[in-house]
DNA sequence: TATGAATGAGCTTTCATTCAT
DNA sequence: AATGAATGAAAGCTCATTCAT
């Protein structure tokens, strides 16, 4: 009795699981050619190969092209906007030793090749889909500036830093990091020099913390 | 007896002249379309269109469309390495004036729209084009560097800066004027936000000098 | 023990009429479908969305889209197939009032969507069923001729009309039935001018029977 | 001298002729196979392949299979729509003689191929191109009734046909010429019988005028 | 019996490249 | 040197049909 009303929505739910298996399957193959070969140089042909999907299962999962790269670009972004949402932690010691921490431990979740590699794709189809460098934008950067901004004027408000303005302090902070995850993915890649990035962004911030002209303290 | 000989060469001079000019025409088109669309999405029908010439003279001019974004990529980063040749400027002030004066001259000079617009080329279609992102990497990026650790080098030996890396303290400074070259023609025009570059360069170099903690002197 | 045997067949019977109602579904639901956009425009998809039926549950009844189109012209010609049985219906009275009588009857039946449309589907799809047409031909278009050539030959048999050749007078009198079946699901929707298949018909007999030359007596 | 001036001229002229023949080529084409097959079931390759012209070449003379539709059909229309521009001809003799001479000679010139199988296009693709049955409407089959009307009206005013409604007679005498020419090439293709339209006609024309109802003068 | 996810051949359309003029 | 009509390989997308469940 239980069997005849439960059978079909097992059905439905295994199929559920699959459905959205094969989307992901399809949204991973291809971040990765988006990310190797551009948006109009990857063809569907190879995503749905790389996916181990026919060509016509595809359309079962997004209405075009567009819409897949859409998708793809937006999935991925969740795990960068979901780091934004992170409150200032408590933190009772000098706001120097709480940037120090905060900053480096943003590099190393943006530092992910998913996350970073997406920057990189707006950065670069942003003349194709205007509306994803707009929501990039206001869902990543200016989320980002802010909560960095907090930092810096909770380090004022204690006088543990200058009173410098918080937003153009914040940008600067987080601009080696963006280029950073920019170049990770492009311009590196083709570099000859060895070239760390952890301890450059170490050394950034000790840069910005203690200043390039010497103190006679 | 002269101008029988001085003629042809004129014609030819000409010629050479309106030849130059028809492959001038044919890049400026091209970089246009490129920073527009991407290298994929632009087609050699729109560029030709946009130069006044027809399809058949642009393979007089170039042998396919790879080459033209190769050339159109040099052509326009010569400008680009001719900043990198600039000795360091005799100066006798204090270091950190000339480091001032020296960034925010490089902004002035990069932030030009064909300079900046294909570093944000070489970014987006690094993976399409290697040996450019490596061409970059090596003639404009290194070289940068290499400079900018000269004047650091500098002002430390001078006492002027702090015992710092002077490679890593020269990634540091030129990090948001990278950040700042790629954005421009990518993120920043679908940002809501105004966005005053030359303020948060200054900014920047303000607070890079005198550090985010405060002093005591 | 009775009940035992019965059972089955009844259920059976369910399932027999269950059956026969998706049939019935399908179908209807194809032939708006082709009406409205033709028989390779129509989606297979489309046909069982508007069944409510399932894409594998087609293939249960149908072996494929042909027979699909096939069936529905088919069991929709049944009906105007039907009407060319009737056999003359004992009348004493003058054959104009007979023929008036009964051309205006056949348009009042075959004017109804199912059975016009269809007439205008086979004219569409002729080249693609050459057979579908063949058969249209024969099963009621010759027999339609036939059967109006028998009441033209019993009027002329009693002196009540011309000695005319009953065949082509059949056609002549059939003309304007077929013409205003094809126009009626094709041209007439996109007309503009009001027009009245009815009151043309009428007219249209009273012409034929009286003559456009005006009589003498 | 001259020459260099005329010379793009020639060869534009040339080009021009031989564009206008590509063109009528891929009409030719496409009107045999839109008849043979309906629009849907054409395939561009089989137009293009019949034309002798390759797949690219036929989108420098369309921009797609709907406008090439579109365009076979204006273009085999204006021969029709001509037809309807003549004016009545001068004619002293009896009315009925004109109009038997009207319609035969109407039918002779519909009945070519390329004419009548338009109107059994236009009949089969109305719900796809709504736009070109509201076309044929107003410009074929409006502008024939009006024609046959106004020498109905003529006939009745010098006493030589009877008082009745000149646009429902047009429309009755137009109407076997507009069932033949739909069933010219869709049923009768398919029809054992042999059948003969010119004889129909005028049969169909002397029924018409002298009734089916025998006369006592 | 019924489902609907999956397939892949085949369609329309695009565009870098060629070549006769 | 310059043209632009012509090409055809390859791309995105559709849809009748199949099949595991």
């Amino acid at each position: 009795m239980n069997q005849r009303k439960t059978l079909p929505v097992l059905v439905k739910a295994r199929w559920q699981r699959r459905k959205n298996a094969r989307r992901q399957e399809l949204l991973a193959a291809a971040l990765e050619l988006f990310e190797e070969k551009g948006y109009a140089s990857t063809r569907l042909e190879d995503v749905v190969k790389r996916a181990g999907v026919s060509k016509g299962t595809f359309y079962l999962y997004f209405v075009n092209k567009e819409e897949l790269f859409t998708m793809v670009v937006r999935e991925n972004l969740a795990e960068a906007i979901e780091y934004t949402r992170d409150d200032i932690p408590e933190f009772s010691g000098h706001s120097a030793d709480l940037l120090r921490c905060f900053i480096s431990g943003w590099w190393q979740r943006v530092s992910a090749p998913r996350v970073s590699s997406i920057a990189r794709l707006i950065v670069a189809e942003a003349g194709s889909f205007p509306e994803l460098a707009a929501f990039y934008n206001e869902e990543v950067l200016e989320r980002s500036v802010k909560l960095v901004s907090n930092i810096v004027a909770r380090g004022i408000a204690q006088g543990h830093f200058t009173s410098i303005g918080p937003a153009s302090a914040a940008q600067a902070l987080l601009s080696p990091i963006l280029m950073l995850m920019i170049c990770k993915s492009s311009l590196y890649p083709y570099n000859d020099r060895a070239f760390d990035p952890e301890s450059f962004i170490d050394s950034f911030i000790a840069l910005i913390l203690s200043g390039l002209v010497p103190r006679n303290d």
